[in-house]
DNA sequence: CAACAAACAGTCAAGCCTGACTTTTAATTC
DNA sequence: GAATTAAAAGTCAGGCTTGACTGTTTGTTG
């Protein structure tokens, strides 16, 4: 045994964590300078790590950018389970569950998220990274969010208003880029849980009417 | 006169051209290649202006960039308008209004303003620039949108119903520069039409037997 | 314990974008 | 019709970003 203590780490956690620096550190640049004024120098900086590391692991800013996508789709998939998790259970659950949406299509993962969306639209190789991802993101987002309501889409209109209900904090998500939009997200989901609420049973109501 | 009939065009109208022209060009630069993109060189190119000319007009890409939202406002103001004169009159006129603007949000013009948006992001002198702009055009869009729909804002819950209205659209403007969505909008705007007529007719109800 | 391989660190030249400068062209005014 | 002034055209140097190259440290295997 040459190696002292401190250097017991294996080689393929450091390499794990050299990663995740450079990840995290790309994601945070992509939040506060956009994705052009991502430099590859800057986030070797942030990340603390030297250029020469960094060129190892991703040997061009595509390679970084592309692996920051895939990173950012798993952080963005587990922030959603956990808040989902942590809704209550029973009454007012729709205003809870839009609500819940709502902040985290304004939180800083939505910004990073919405910078690599924007920056794809011109950048084929981007955008074949990103495009399956976020295919996969909105499916299981969809998903999630019928179960959360506890939707039936079997009923016609179901389908459609949850997918409004997505559209819809994305474009909120959007909007809270430009200005702090907590107040007027907060007032607006509200009254969508409502809407969403009386159109939910609405759409079951007639479908029973229907068939009986 | 040593002017040719061909030159007869004023100095002033001349400044006019050339300076939409490039402001065009702007516009079509941001759209295909987004806004990093959009170097001053290609643009004066693409408008077919010599690069002394383009310095002349505007002697910074951040003039540039200013003097195109200014111009994109606009040219968006305009094209609402003209859309909602092209209206139908009477039946199903809620899903028409919601169709229009599903479909400006999801037009060149938007994706334009877009790129905007994002760069303005991360850019303070380009963000005082098109912050109060899309102020202004946010106010007189709702106010557009409250007028075609024929509703009553002083009924609890019509504002943040036609505030969603909106906020959908954009979040489906921003679904459709990923990938081409015009079906996917169109079956959701027709649900959300149908939803928001009961919606809207339900808070009258709602308010009506409150004050009886 | 020694040899080998992988990870890490730092430097630097090439390429691109921006905007300053100079020259040329056209319009206006006396 | 000539002088004056504004617009347009072209050129070029400075600054920034990228990624290729070389040297060093750390982990692994026989």
């Amino acid at each position: 045994m040459t190696s002292t203590a401190s250097s017991r780490i294996p080689q393929e956690e450091r390499t794990r964590l050299m990663r995740a620096r450079l990840l995290d550190a790309t994601v945070e640049c992509l939040v506060e300078r956009g994705f052009s004024g991502t430099s590859t120098t800057l986030v070797s900086e942030r990340a603390g790590v030297s250029r020469g590391a960094q060129l190892h692991h991703f040997p061009t800013k595509n390679d970084l950018v592309v692996a920051a996508v895939e990173h950012l789709t798993e952080v963005r998939g587990a922030e959603l389970a956990a808040a989902a998790r942590r809704l209550p259970r029973g009454d007012r659950r729709t205003r809870a569950v839009v609500r819940m949406l709502g902040d985290h299509f304004s939180s800083p993962v939505f910004t990073a998220a919405l910078e690599l969306w924007v920056a794809a639209r011109s950048d084929p190789a981007l955008m074949a990274a990103v495009e399956p991802l976020e295919q996969r993101v909105g499916r299981e987002t969809h998903r999630l969010t019928v179960e959360l309501l506890g939707a039936d889409e079997s009923v016609p209109g179901v389908r459609e208003l949850v997918q409004a209900t997505l559209d819809l904090v994305r474009g909120l998500g959007l909007a809270n880029t430009l200005t702090d939009d907590t107040r007027r997200r907060g007032r607006i989901l509200d009254q969508w849980a409502r809407t969403l609420d009386t159109a939910l049973d609405g759409a079951l109501h007639a479908t029973l009417q229907e068939t009986t």
